[in-house]
DNA sequence: AAAATTTGGTTTATAAAATAAACTTGTTTA
DNA sequence: TAAACAAGTTTATTTTATAAACCAAATTTT
């Protein structure tokens, strides 16, 4: 039958959010801005969810005096991706 | 970039729905229930969803006396399903 | 044959989510 | 030094997903 899907990767930024810091080491708040498209504002509250969840571990620094979010998948976070690609793929198949 | 995905098949009953029509001739609303563990409510609503976009088709009839739907997938929905799997895949691989 | 239960749904209400708009704080530039 | 910009956050609004309640007809039970 069909696997439940993680409610909180089944979410097109969060999901491309995690694409994203699946594939480099880390990414910053305006990098992921500009490869997902999405505004300053959602991206703030996805990045949150994903943080509190603890799929990515967020650091808050200076680049410079300007401030700098820089975002990196944790283990966890590796983990329900992978899950949730396995899931999904029940649903894409037949 | 990340392909905008089709908010009517980004849905866990919808796409599970389309994912049984596409690989049958056809499915009636008990069956569908019984596959994707759904409640009647939640599936009836999403049903109704798929039809008004064109997705599946809906017809309704009878079974001895006691009604009977059953939905099929539609060409559109078909190529609707097909064009989400491939942008879903931009999410997945990286 | 009445009453209770089941089938096959629909309608309505509620809770959660996605998203955008507005705002804040500090920095750079004209 | 005033205006514009950068990097976010907070708040508000709209949409969704989902479940709960309901309904009508058919079937089964007593």
């Amino acid at each position: 039958m069909f696997p439940k899907l993680d409610p909180l990767l089944h979410s097109e930024l969060r999901l491309a959010v995690m694409s994203i810091l699946a594939g480099v080491d880390e990414a910053d708040f305006p990098y992921l801005k500009e490869q997902t498209g999405a505004t300053s504002g959602n991206l703030s509250v996805q990045i949150e969810k994903l943080s509190t969840a603890g799929y990515i571990a967020v650091e808050k620094g200076f680049k410079g005096k300007m401030p700098r979010t820089v975002c990196r998948i944790t283990p966890l976070g590796q983990q329900a991706f992978k899950a949730y690609v396995e899931a999904l793929r029940e649903y894409l198949s037949q």
